[in-house]
Order: structure tokens, then C-alpha cells, then sequence
DNA sequence: GCCAAAAGTTAGCCCCGACTAACTTTTGGA
DNA sequence: TCCAAAAGTTAGTCGGGGCTAACTTTTGGC
């Protein structure tokens, strides 16, 4: 409870939807062979301008590369993020469900949760689900 | 994964530090019996300046009221806010000790995972946290 | 009781994430 | 082939959340 404990919160925001694109990317690229900013404003709910402003953003922090009227593509940073990204939003979901949580709502709620998953919390988790749970201490 | 996922998470976002403030101030009430908004520019890590435009937002969103100079107060909806969220945010703390991530850590995640967390998540912690593990199926 | 320091307020700025509206480029079907 | 619909771009707006700087009000110690 002490002090900063939210300077990590509000620096996590700044890198969330960051991380959602490149993830949605990556998977869009693994399962259509390209993308199209299209598909995102429906996936994410936004209009095709939003997208274009995060691609725009993206590519000005050097996760995607595009040009005019072309598809976009992860450079190597962003492939980076978005396979980590991916993994731990796995795990997430995988855990969730393991605690007796329903795949759907186990989808919605591991994307607000990952972002916010320390790399403790996360060997945690995976260390449940590798290992079943830890000795019942109560 | 359909379309729409992601309006709840931005929809989160909007309350995300109401939550946090009034789960403060209530805390604030709690230990020091007032609410100076000097304190939650230091727990915050924000300047007063800041603090002063959530407040100011608070109030119009009918959460706390204040005049200048003066100690902040929880309205009614406030403290039901407060309560809520401070419940949503033991259990996520406790579930995330519970699984042998360490107090301090299971602390600062909290934070950030509570207003992600859906009423079936919650629940599926605190079955944990009332009754043990749910039966290993893998 | 006074006056400086602490706390609170206000104004003005920035960036982000969203929007609408109007425009340009690609595209694909008649 | 051509032209309308689909996709992408650009400009302008808004609110949120942050900042600094300059101001006013409280306060507390001498």
C-alpha cells in the first residue's frame, strides 16, 4: 500500500492496447496470412479512423511497419511483443478456467487481467497449472 | 474472442481510478477520521493539481462531495462504491496469496487486476478462498 | 496576533483514445 | 472495362488524465 503502487498501474495502460494490436496482429496474420486495419475496428469495437491513429502510433514506436493503402506487418519488436503478450495472456485464460471459470467469461476477463499480471503472479499461475495447486495452507 | 470484448475493458478503464479513489479516501476516513487531498497526490504519485481534477470529477459524478478548502466526504454512493470495491479487491488479494504469489506482490497486482475481474471470476476466487481447490480435471 | 509555509485552487498546456465527416485509393462485379 | 462500394486516410472535436506555474486560503509556530 505504499506510495508509486499506481505508477506502475497508469504505466501499464500506456502499453496495454499496444499490446492487444500486436497481439490481434500477429494472430490476424497467422490465420489470414495478412491484415487489414478493418478487421480491428470490429474486433476492437473502434471506428477504422481509432485504428488508423493506433497503427499510426504503433509504427511511431516501432512495432509495425506500413505504408499508404498497404497491409500492415509486425517488425521484429513487435512479433516480440506480441508472442510474449500471447503467451501470457494464455496462461491467464488457462488459469481461469482452471478455477472453475467458463471459457467465455475466461476469454473476456484474462484481456483486462493480463496487462496487469506481475512475472510472479504469472510463474504462479503457470506453476498451478503445470503443477497442479499448491499444499492448502489454512 | 468475438467482437464487443473489448468494450467492457475500456468501459472499465472509465471507473477504473473512481475505484481507486474512493476505496482511498474511504480508507483514509478509516485510519485518520479526514480526507486531505494532499495524501493521495503522495499515494497516487500524482500532483495535488491532479488530484483536485479527480475530485472535481468525483463530485460531479456524484461520488464524494467537498466545498473549497474544505475535507473531502463520501456521498452514499460513494461508500457503497468504496465497500464494493474494497471487497472485490481483499479477494482478489487473498486468491492471488493463496496461490503462493508473496504479500507484497499479491498487493500491487490487486490493483491493477481487481476492476477486470467479472462477478464469475470473483466468485471462482472466493469458492477457493471459502471452500479449497476445485477438483484437478486434466 | 502575524506571517511564512503548507494546502488547495485555477488556468493553460500536452498526449491519448475515442468519435464524425469528408476525402482518396483499391477493389471487384456487372 | 468502369464505376460503385469497400477500405483507408486526414482533419477537427471531445473528454480523460497528467503536468507546471501562479494564485488564494489555512495553518501553526514564534
Amino acid at each position: 500500500m505504499a506510495k508509486k503502487v499506481h505508477q506502475r498501474t497508469r504505466n501499464d495502460h500506456a502499453s496495454e492496447i499496444a499490446e492487444d494490436y500486436v497481439e490481434a496482429i500477429a494472430e490476424a496474420i497467422d490465420v489470414n496470412g495478412i491484415c487489414r486495419s478493418i478487421d480491428w475496428a470490429d474486433r476492437f469495437a473502434v471506428t477504422h479512423a481509432t485504428v488508423n491513429n493506433h497503427v499510426a502510433r504503433l509504427q511511431r514506436d516501432g512495432l509495425v511497419h506500413t505504408e499508404p493503402y498497404q497491409p500492415i506487418e509486425l517488425t521484429a519488436a513487435g512479433k516480440r511483443l506480441a508472442t510474449t503478450s500471447r503467451k501470457r495472456h494464455d496462461i491467464v485464460r488457462l488459469f481461469l478456467e482452471a478455477i472453475g471459470v467458463s471459457k467465455q467469461t475466461a476469454s473476456v476477463d484474462s484481456e483486462g487481467i493480463e496487462h496487469h499480471v506481475s512475472r510472479e503472479t504469472l510463474d504462479a499461475m503457470k506453476h498451478v497449472l503445470d503443477h497442479g495447486w499448491p499444499a492448502r495452507e489454512a
